[in-house]
DNA sequence: ATCTTATTGCAACATTGTTGCATTTAGGGT
DNA sequence: ACCCTAAATGCAACAATGTTGCAATAAGAT
């Protein structure tokens, strides 16, 4: 993903491509798997702090990145796919954080599984996962 | 549940009866649902705010209580099962909130589901969920 | 190039997490 | 009923993150 693409992305949701926005896109695109907070902080440093709270907020409330996350005090961020819009968050996907290598990814579930509550009207589901991931196992 | 109750309960687990303790597992049982730190707080106030952090760490690594909810930013807290004891946490239900009542409940869903992630390792599945509760529904 | 509005940067404050240490207390042993 | 000791509390102190207001700045439209 380039600078032009990211600045793209930024407009298409009425956002203007700001040097603090573009080095956070740039620094979750290298970093590949879902992100810390301390270590978003860390890389964007020095920037401020406030300026980084705004800058997650709107990109999430813009569709753009999503909390992927949040066991844990260290809150991890990672991309939207295509189907997150400005209006909307639409994740099937869960997020597994892996306890020896201590990274987060996005993983599609091979079955699509169907919670059922019967009575309830349930609008969004969160699943976190904890266990070790592939390379983990591989290696 | 009866104060002398909670007091075989916190022996069984190794861990003295004290005023803190009994306040907070008393609150909890009044609370019926899960209750989010602030209530917990408010409600064991004038606590000492290391002495409420100390004790919800305590029973939750003893398997009396576990974290019901952690989006947004208040915490919900909720006793464990039977299932639950000093060695491990086993909970095979979901965190339901309620957008309407802001009530989280720990809920059996009718399908125990089942994830698949080949490759992976999965030891720890936590599934929050959020809609509209029954009670809201109905009302 | 100018203008307008979104965005930033800073100050200030709030909440929660976390550790160290001296004091208190619960509960087992006598 | 009284000791004793380990466990637990209370307080001080600091760290990290969340959150708001406001003046200064800069992006992008004209
Ligand atoms: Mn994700
Ligand atoms: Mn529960
Ligand atoms: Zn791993
Ligand atoms: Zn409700």
């Amino acid at each position: 993903m380039t600078n032009q693409e990211f600045t793209e992305l930024l407009h298409n949701r009425s956002l203007k491509a700001t040097a603090p926005r573009l080095a956070l896109l740039n620094a979750l695109h290298e970093y590949k798997s879902a992100m810390p907070y301390s270590a978003i902080q860390s890389k964007l440093s020095p920037i401020d702090r406030v300026t980084l709270y705004r800058t997650l907020e709107s990109l999430m409330k813009k569709g753009v990145i999503h909390k992927a996350h949040q066991e844990g005090s260290d809150i991890f961020y990672a991309f939207c796919g295509h189907s997150c819009s400005i209006e909307q968050h639409q994740h099937n996907h869960v997020h597994f954080k892996c306890k020896s290598c201590d990274t987060v990814t996005c993983e599609e579930p091979k079955r699509s599984l169907h919670i059922s509550l019967p009575g309830y009207d349930i609008q969004k589901v969160s699943i976190s996962i904890e266990g070790i991931c592939k390379d983990c196992i591989t290696a």
